[in-house]
DNA sequence: AGCTGATCTGAATCGCTGC
DNA sequence: CGCAGCGATTCAGATCAGC
């Protein structure tokens, strides 16, 4: 079952010893201090929906060394940003650390704070790969009428730097979106109904996320059996996503509540069985056929002539799988560029031989050889 | 973020001589040497387009072979993160210096740089309004599909401090939007066509914005006669809305090219006329569902089966939202039309699923969500 | 004039593998 | 590490040529 879109095992990565660690299981405590005793390297997603409550956060962000005597408003707010920014800091830094060096990692936020979280990823070398907008089909609206209604979430998906090798399930997520490239801007409702958790009849968790979100996302960046650790837990979104699209999850969370709530609705998840959780892959990672073969098992005829669909050029296939065209001569996508002046070519879909269906690409011979060579 | 900066709290508000600056002007020079010349507390708004430092590699080539026109000028270039750090600070501080104590900021970027300005703008004591989200309606796709398509800009909207009184025509803006709360996020296209300056044959500005971002925000949180002021002028669009809606307008621009152009733009601007209204009154786009939400958000579980009407092909659910049937795979209109042996099919009203009335389409499943989902 | 199809373009951090 | 070769990859809207 090879739904990846990209190969990560690089040799050079290998060299990093990846430890294995124990997954599907809650750790409860501190996520800095928990996410502390995780080996290097061990987890392939982060998904992080951090707090961002200035007011309410008093005991988490509480700036270490001696307080300023504060008299005006606006020393407390900076002493709460700073020390807001070292917590982002610490939990950021052991994201880094525990994550492989081609895993990926989300942070949902507001502008609250997500601008805080933005620039501290990259001050500690991630590199942003999208900024995702969460656009809330139905958000509650602003009742004083004083601003806009606020009516998304911002979300950072990041890499560890500008060259790893991230996982991108590039076609799954364009037939997701009924056949067209999916954009920065996610239309979901928020989560509500049955979905949202009760506990004695009020909600178990204020910003419990929609599943909708957390299933694109593990969906779009990850591979059957990737291990997804959320050092936010909450009620456990992830988790339960996790679980249902055959992910491996690790979740932090402090809060007894939630903890209880979370491991009640994991448990009541139901894993997708594996034919469901197939997903269209690119041509990326269909298998290679080289010119050469078609020549070799006799669908092309040394001598047979190629032309571009308009028919402006014509090539002669030659018994080594090279096509010459008077005096030039080179593979079919080296020609392919050369004749259009083009940096590069994909000489199976640029030259076409006759059928009697008319022009055919002979990416089509391609095709048809896999499908009879196949199991 | 490093060392919070402390900054001195604003004056009260009686204790402010507010100097008269003349307006509708465009003046030529370094935006943060060109500010320090102003009075404080001249300016009721600030709209600010700074460079995105984009940090681009190569050239970017098309699938079909065109060269993409990238932003390549010197002014986006910056040596490290906190040399453009340094920059926004900079200009930040002296937009706040000149800035009414009721007046606002907007500022345009993208995730290369929109984390970094709106750190910067917290740390210096502005209090963040709202973030808007431009989605745009025809952004360029990524043509490598290595990522989501890009296809939206953040804007931040800040007052002064906390307790600012700053301007919202929250009535206009309902009004706007059929009578709905204006949310935060538009749906507006890029600047193209008739709009776009020309010189001498191609594209005046790299980066020019439409008019209709800039007429909404200008209406939203400007009265008549009062200054904006646009510290990265380019070729003038926030004059020429300024102009057209009845505000004062200072620009500031460093580069030649771009002022001649902006200066006859603004000298030649009219009333807006009734297309460009209509473009920003069309914010509330027809609602469009894709196949994959409806997996996405439970109302179809991957593993499903579904059929045609008359129940003689069936096709199972795939996590991705693609259907598969024995070997073959794709989207509800691709198999739809693949087992018919039609060139295309509409799969909403092909498929059909098991409902306690019966064989329903899935099409049916749709309007459930729109209706569940649509204020 | 009116329609059709080809062409062009927009703030873009846009590949992978083997030698 | 660099370099060369293979070969995968695009959406909406404006403009223009041709009929």
């Amino acid at each position: 079952m090879g739904v990846m879109e990209r190969v990560t095992t690089r040799p050079k990565k290998a060299a990093i010893s990846v430890a294995p660690v124990a997954a599907d299981r809650l750790i409860r405590g501190d996520c800095i201090a928990e996410m502390a005793k995780l080996p290097d390297a061990c987890i392939d997603m982060i998904f992080a929906d951090p707090p961002y409550n200035l007011q309410l956060g008093g005991d988490l962000f509480r700036p270490e060394g001696g307080r300023v005597d504060a008299v005006d408003n606006d020393w407390d707010k900076f002493d709460t940003l700073a020390a807001y920014d070292r917590f982002t800091a610490l939990w950021l830094a052991q994201a880094r650390r525990i994550l492989k060096p081609d895993g990926t990692i989300w942070v949902i936020g507001s502008y609250h704070n997500i601008f805080r979280v933005g620039a501290t990823l990259q001050d500690q070398g991630f590199w942003i790969l999208n900024d995702i907008i969460w656009r809330k089909a139905n958000p509650m609206p602003n009742f004083k009428g004083t601003r806009f209604t606020n009516a998304h979430e911002t979300l950072i998906w990041a890499s560890q730097g500008e060259d790893a090798r991230y996982t991108f399930n590039y076609k799954a997520m364009k037939t997701l979106n009924d056949e067209l490239q999916m954009r920065s801007d996610w239309v979901l409702p928020i989560c509500g109904g049955q979905e949202r958790l009760k506990r004695n009849g009020t909600k178990a968790h204020p910003t419990q996320k929609p599943e909708a979100l957390l299933y694109r996302v593990l969906l779009a960046c990850t591979k059957p059996g990737d291990i997804v650790l959320d050092p936010f837990f909450g009620t456990g979104t992830t988790g339960a996503v996790a679980k249902r699209l055959g992910r491996q999850w690790i979740g932090i969370e402090r809060e007894d509540s939630y903890s209880e709530v979370a491991l009640q609705r994991i448990a009541e998840a139901l894993p997708l069985d594996e034919s469901a959780l197939a997903i269209m892959q690119s041509a990326r990672q269909a298998p290679k056929v080289a010119f050469g073969t078609l020549i070799e098992t006799g669908y092309l005829t040394p001598g047979a002539v190629l032309s571009d669909a308009k028919r402006r050029w014509h090539a002669v296939v030659r018994a080594d799988g090279s096509l010459s065209m008077g005096a030039d001569s080179g593979s079919i996508h080296k020609l392919g560029a050369m004749v259009q002046g083009a940096p590069s070519c994909n000489g199976w879909t640029f030259w076409h031989h006759d059928t009697v269906d008319g022009l055919k690409p002979i990416d089509t011979l391609r095709q048809t050889y896999l499908l009879a060579t196949q199991p």
